[in-house]
DNA sequence: TATAACTTGTTATAATATAACACTTTTTTG
DNA sequence: CAAAAAAGTGTTATATTATAACAAGTTATA
């Protein structure tokens, strides 16, 4: 199983730092205003570091928010399974790090007897804090 | 437990049947200028349509793609629990449904014992016909 | 019929993302 | 090591996706 270098490039480890110290996920525009003091001017500077992150398992990516969000799974070495929790209310995103579930979406068989290595999953819900 | 209506406005019908005339996902500028010839002239319209059609399940929105499916499923009377099989490839996209895969992602409970009522699961592949 | 709820039309603009090109740095390899 | 290849950077411009805001028309309902 060939394994992409984790070396993060200057860009890369700049935008990285940004997205771990958001509270939650970050779009690619407040980054950008974020890393404008580092030097970084333009949107595919930030857009470039992104998509590597990902590739490197290092971020993920929120679809159904445009977001971005740091890997909490010290395991990620891809980006290719993934699944999390998100809040309605307060928008609150969690990665879900849960065996079983990885195990029966890994395992899964669609009708034509096919697997899948690569998934994403949003589950859509209230988080604990919002509802009391 | 309260029902949307299923009743569709002139622009709704518009929208809806163009989408299910597309041969797998369509864009919504794609929808729009599909939809020129019948009066609709700007994005809003568009937009608006697509968001009651999916509300209504009518359609669904494939998150990693920006894009809009019709629904396959003649059961399907809310867009709250959504699987989908998408060829990195060809980028055709079918909708799954498959009891097993539903009960489960229903019934799975997070690490603090949550349920969720709403979960869009994507996953990727090469279909058949690209890997033949 | 009046009133509320929903639907439409329209203009403008916001938000998200990529193309293309020139140049520099790092890595590979003969 | 030197040359070549690959990866990374900076920059401008533009493409793509989506919504705000407001005025007016339509339909459902009390």
């Amino acid at each position: 199983m060939k394994m992409k270098s984790q070396k993060l490039s200057k860009n890369e480890k700049v935008v990285l730092e940004v997205v771990k110290k958001s509270n939650g996920p970050i779009k690619a525009y407040t980054i950008l205003s974020d890393v404008k003091k580092n030097g970084l001017k333009a949107p595919p500077q930030v857009y470039r570091a992104l998509d590597k992150l990902i590739k490197k398992g290092k971020i993920h990516r929120i679809e159904s928010k445009n977001a971005y969000l740091d890997c909490q799974n010290s395991k990620c070495k891809t980006s290719s399974k993934t699944a999390f929790s998100i809040c309605q209310r307060c928008e609150k995103v969690t990665e879900i790090l849960n065996t079983k579930l990885s195990k029966f979406l890994s395992n899964f068989k669609d009708d034509a007897g096919k697997e899948y290595q690569k998934y994403n999953l949003e589950f859509y819900g209230i988080c604990k804090k919002c509802k009391s």
